[in-house]
Formats: structure tokens, sequence, C-alpha cells
DNA sequence: CTTTTTTATAAGGTATACCATAAACCAATA
DNA sequence: TATTGGTTTATGGTATACCTTATAAAAAAG
């Protein structure tokens, strides 16, 4: 299989879709991709060709061993330069996942190695996932979305599921980053937002942004 | 013009080769560009229409304003990616100017100016070349062609001309980089080959390669 | 000045990756 | 069970960027 940018991407959004669910609707992963549903049939057909993926027309795709293996390569790439911006260039916080994006199709094996040698082999981005091996293994620790946690439980972001643009400049004005200790003090009714103590404010979060928290418990 | 890699490529193709000479033959950046002459030519029409460069049928293409604006700023890129990659990664000199090349189209500008201010700000690439301002703007220092230079005549190498990955693959194992410090001792008839003294050894250099090594005199 | 070489254009094709529209199909619900 | 809604397939189309083969035109060389 050629690897080309398009066919990269795909693999990375099927893996960052299937954390919670074994199979991903072809319509959720087209959505992802900006794309309309008939072009991501398409491209399902070709990686499904490839040995990347399996489909279960009307259920979904998974992932086979070669394309997670493929996968969680580009998602060390993305993950290491992930690193370097924010870290080293010091580019806001918000900006990292749409500019590693682009600089880890353009990665190879020599410069990312070389790459993962200069940080110092960090562990996790700075979203807070796990950096898998150079093998593409990882191991993810456990962590709860903030929406099934209870009151008056202090917690720590651990990470933020599907770190786009829009979703990240939001918490990065509201402070709410990986590492962050926050309380649920009050939820609305009827599937109304979440009312959180951070740093001595109070801060009113919607329940699908507090899905894409990832929290546990402040080890006290 | 929207900025495709492969225009970018032409763009910067086309300022490498119109060193020496005005107008550059279709022909030739083909050659470079790995690309029929066919090929070529539909992209030069194309970039003639977006205005990036103009075509003199029979003889050549040269930039425009713009069109060097914007070759400038994707070889400022490659040549800030170039010092980070040897600098920093410590990737090999050779592989340098290639892997940097694929770094160069997924960078945009907050990336590149965080790089060049995390790098102080370098003023040449690893193979000597000056690094454009952020605005497209180079002054380039002059240097003398090796196989130009004469007999008993010590230089030192200020850069490489057109530094692809075979040409650096044997400057490099032959130790000739820019800094280098060299004399040339002998020049076989015919056009055959130099004999240069580097580092107290005597190396023998083909006519080709020494009009790629840029010099001036050792400032004695 | 004619011939050869180089350069350009024309015509037809390939591959990737996207689009819209319409028809067929499955699944879940009313 | 019949219908609705999401999914898939089929068809035809776009854009980019490449290819080969062949012809035409200009430049360089004899």
């Amino acid at each position: 299989m050629p690897e080309t940018e398009s066919r990269e991407m795909y693999l990375k959004s099927i893996y960052e879709l299937s954390s919670t669910d074994e199979l991903v609707p072809v319509s959720l992963l087209a959505k992802r991709l900006g794309v309309s549903p008939v072009s991501a049939t398409e491209m399902v057909k070709r990686l499904e060709g490839y040995g990347a993926i399996t489909h279960q027309p009307y259920k979904g795709v998974a992932l086979t061993e070669s394309g997670l293996k493929r996968a969680l390569i580009v998602i060390r790439r993305q993950r290491l330069w992930g690193r370097f911006l924010a870290d080293r260039l010091k580019i806001r916080w918000s900006q990292v996942y749409d500019l590693s994006c682009r600089l880890e199709h353009a990665t190879d094996e020599t410069v990312s190695e070389a790459l993962a040698e200069f940080l110092g082999y960090p562990t996790t981005c700075p979203h807070g996932h796990p950096i898998p091996d150079p093998d593409g293994s990882v191991e993810i620790p456990p962590a709860t979305p903030l929406n099934e946690i209870g009151f008056d439980q202090e917690v720590v972001i651990i990470r933020i599921d599907q770190p786009e643009l829009i979703l990240c400049e939001y918490l990065e004005e509201k402070n709410l980053l990986p590492g962050t200790t926050l309380t649920i003090i009050d939820e609305a009714p009827f599937n109304g937002p979440f009312t959180l103590q951070v740093n001595g404010k109070e801060i009113s979060l919607g329940r699908e942004i507090s899905a894409r928290i990832l929290v546990e418990p402040t080890p006290s």
C-alpha cells in the first residue's frame, strides 16, 4: 500500500474514533474527515483491499493488525511533533494538534527516531495521550470521561480526546488542560451543563465537551 | 494559486537552477524534477497562468517577482529545517537536504518563524546557503566554482550547489563539506579530474562535481 | 541553407481523491 | 409487517499531476 497522506489520515481517524466502540460507522468517519459518505466508502474499499481495515457493511470499519500498526506509527510521529511544537517552539497548545498533523506525513523513521531521542523519549503528547513505541504498540492509561464523574470528587485532567482546533481553543481559554485539577459542583437538569470548580473559579461546561475530557481522581 | 507540494517544488527548482543563467530551459527543469518534458511544460503553463513564472518558448522560464518570493519562502523553510535536522537531530549531513525537502511543504508561517527563533535565527543552511528573510529576500555571498580556481590557491568551501543525495553522499565520504580547506594541486588533461589536497590527503575530483562546489580564497 | 536537434503542442490515458445524484439495500421502528 | 432512515453501490463528473506517442515548429549545427 502506497502511504499517501489521505490514507494515513483515514487510518489515524479510525483509530481515534474506535477508542470507545469496536466498529466505526463509515458515516462518522466521513464526518470526521470532512468528506462525503460516498467518498469515505470509496476509500474504505481501497483500504480494505490493502488489508489495512475490515468493513462490515451497515455496521462499520475496524483496523486490522497491520492497519493498527500503521496508524500507531503515524500517531507516534504526530505526538512527537506535538511535543516539539509545544515544548520547544512554544506554539500555542490549541494549535499544536493541527500543525503536528501536517508534519506527521512528511516524517520518515530516520527523522522520527532522531526526534524522539532529541526530545528525551517523551511518553505523552501535549494533549495527554501516550506516545506509541516505534514498532507501533501503546498502553493507554485508564481514565474516566468527565461526564461520568460524581459531585465533589476532585479530579485531574489526564487527556483530551479528539483534540480538534475549535475544542482546544475553547479549552485553552478556560484553562482546562492536562494536569488541571477540578471538581464538579453542580449539574443542570435535562442534560444541561456541569458547573466546575477550577482554580477557585466556577466554569460551566456542556455534556459533549465533558465527554472528551478524560480525568482520574486526584491522588489525595 | 493553491500551494501544492508539486508547485512549490517547481518554483524552488527554477530558483535553484537559475543561479547561474537567467532563463531555465524547461528540459532542464524536467530533468531536475524527474518528470517528462511534456509534464514539465504542462506545469509551466499552469504556473505562468498563476503569474508565478514567465515562459519564453524555446528559451526557458524565469520567476516573476511574486514567484520568486514564494520560492524564497519555501527555501527559507527548507533551510531552517535543514539546520534543525543537522544540528539538533544529528541527522547525517548527506541526508538532510532530502528530508528537509519533505518537511518544508508541511510548514506554515507560525511554525517556520517559531523554528527560526528556536534555532537562534541561523544565517546559513548545512550546505552553506544563506537563509532568506521571512519576507523572501536574500543576499547571496559571492563565491567561485572550484573548477574556476587556479593551482596552489588555498580555498575554503563556502557552499554546495544543488545538493542532491548522491552528490552529498559522495562529498560526505570525501569530507568535502562547507568550511573544509583545500588546494588544487593538479589537473588532468582533456577535461579530466582535478587533484586536491584536503586535510593532508590527495583526492581526485571530476569537473562536473567541482563546478558545484563554491569556494573562496582562505583569508590568510 | 538545409539538416539535425531541441522544444512545444496535441491527443489520449493513468492514478488518486474528491464531488453530486440516484437507486438499491438493510435495519430498526412504528 | 410496512415504512422510514441510514448505508451502500452505481454512474458520471472534477481537479491535479503524471505518462506515452506523435506531430509541428523553432534553434542550432553542419
